[in-house]
DNA sequence: CATGAATGAGTGTTCATTCAT
DNA sequence: CATGAATGAACACTCATTCAT
């Protein structure tokens, strides 16, 4: 046992660990890559430095891996997203433009959101987990925008629209930015490339001023 | 020889010349149905009405026939779109609102929109595909979108935001219900359904409503 | 009709004629080229002129033509070899180099030479097609081979050796230049190749200076 | 664990290493037997006992384990016989007529001689196979014969002819006893067959009696 | 727990052969 | 007779899954 063991002891045990959580890692960036019938089992595990047959130790199915992908990387953000949308202070206005920014920067712009792209992609063939996705992200999310419109409605800082429809007007463009940026985002020049963050702080002015009695 | 046959001559003939379409249907279907992976050639075949040698007599390789459903599907109403908009008359605004409906109910209404679908989701699988249906399907379309935008602007009808950052505003939503439409959509209980039209609707309003000084 | 039909009449009825022979000499090409297997009948009928349809309605199978190609181009070489070998004036030793280099520039440096090295590669997957070549081509060539040898032996001219071997020594050299020639010979660099001529005469005087008393 | 397995312990590993030899032989009796192209990568696994998964484990395509069967078919004769020709005591004649007769048991009378028909059959299909036979087994093998005749010409036992014509004269007849072997052979009645050795002693007398200085 | 050799059902593709026109 | 569109059996190759070690 050398001098990296003691300074991190048990290293193994972690390691052992946190294979799920590897496996998971290592399979979200190839199914976001390739699609699920592109991806091979054998290169998930290959790219979490494990066995073939380990992989199906802890995922009994490419399937199971499928949806175990799906569901782990989908829980955490919504979660966090509450949280913070509790502790805002400012117009409703204000309140629903910081919440795109957010939403897109942490998770639009991160690894996890290529599920998001996953799930669009494969839905048809995995009811179920469109079913999960919806109860588990969407449902939240769209929660957390209808009441910051409603808010501003009753308010009298917007004017009565139909709440439900407006609520996917913000989420449009966040979705759009996501499939773009894992479809046909890699094959644009740079100087077609769209700047997320302008994009959606000029979206969202439009739409709150768009909403805004005068 | 019957009637039927005096009427419809060649009976083998008229199908011939029918085979490319056919075939590009049913394999429109299928890919829209279970993505390019899990489409079957023999199961195209079969929709057809032929074998699956016939199949690999009009397209060489399936890879062949998914690039020729694509183009097939495209190309028709994108060049439709362009000409109609040139007849339009009205303020920058309702050009705006109308050209989005338009667009669903001219494409993303239609079958035809799976495989905007399709391309988003199966893009990084195929680098030519994606760089085909940029040029011919997303350019133009930007472009239509860009004029008008551009015009209402000039007209002193919309501010001078960035055009190019509005013209995703315009799209996105169009897009996220094509998405929507063929992956969470028939998990979706009706009442939780968007009527599209009506969404395009209040969308348009409340961007022309953005957009215009007031 | 035009002034080269009055030149040339009865041109398509020739044509109709002559097809077997232009199905057979495609066959052979093809065949010869990239052996039975990996020939395809599209191509033979394409490069005879026809369509696929037709081929079949003069060979009823692949493998029917193949033998028919076989059987076609073999035969007349060697009878009018036995006639030329009649005629010749000189010494056994004599003839039997003449022979050798007859058969070279009669057969041998003909396309035609071809199916020896069809036959002799395919043999095992047609044996009846073996036997008709054994019977119809090879016994008749050894009978004269042996008959030039006899001779020299019954005069003096040669040693008393073992006819049967001695045959296969004069044989050897031209099959084996025949399958250099349609094997290795393509991929040789020139340097490397073979002139048959100038082996075939040393060969031949070896044997016959071999054979000879001294 | 039983006796036998005390034996032979590690049964599967043993299995294992011999795999690809299995696997090898197996190729190499039906590529023989039936050619390249009717050859059945199923029908190999099978004679090897294991399933056609297994067979592409070993080798990635048919066409590779058609090469790896000419290479270690080939490679093992050939290094043989250079280390034993060194060791020759005698003319050179008579290590000429020695040489031939080595050929003959050691490969011409083995089932690996098959690959040399096999080369010559598909080598058009084959370029950069025939490129491997002709420097790796041809080459080799001329230069030890060309030592030989070179040998005997500088000691004045043989006559001044072209030693690179001379080479074929003495190869020719092994190459044809192998293609009649596994191509006419079969297909004769046991009292036309050749006897190779009788053929080879003859001819390789005939032809060092025909080199020689009387 | 981990390995990786082995499996075999499944799929894209080819091509000899047929037959309605 | 000639055509060429249509067929479907056959085969190379893939890859998720299993299991003996």
């Amino acid at each position: 046992m050398n001098t990296a063991d003691l300074l991190s002891p048990h290293k193994r045990e972690r390691r052992k660990q946190d294979r799920p959580g590897e496996l998971l890692e290592a399979a979200l960036d190839l199914f976001v890559e390739k699609g699920f019938a592109a991806t091979r089992m054998e290169e998930v595990a290959a790219r979490a430095g494990v066995s073939k047959g380990t992989l199906f130790l802890y995922f009994p199915s490419k399937e199971d891996l499928f949806k175990a992908v799906v569901r782990a990387s989908i829980i955490e953000p919504v979660n966090q997203g509450a949280v913070e949308v509790a502790h805002f202070q400012g117009s409703a206005g204000e309140l629903l433009e910081w919440m795109m920014l957010q939403w897109w920067h942490r998770y639009g712009d991160t690894k996890a959101s290529g599920i998001s792209k996953l799930v669009m992609s494969e839905a048809s063939n995995f009811p179920d987990l469109a079913l999960f996705y919806r109860t588990e992200v969407i449902e939240p999310g769209h929660a957390l925008v209808r009441n910051a419109l409603q808010k501003g409605i009753d308010q009298g800082e917007f004017r009565a629209v139909d709440v439900e429809l407006a609520v996917h007007s913000f989420m449009a463009p966040l979705l759009f930015l996501v499939m773009w940026k894992h479809s046909m985002g890699p094959c644009c020049p740079s100087h077609e490339q769209i700047d997320p963050a302008a994009f959606i702080s000029q979206h969202a002015q439009l739409l709150v001023n768009g909403l805004s009695r005068h």
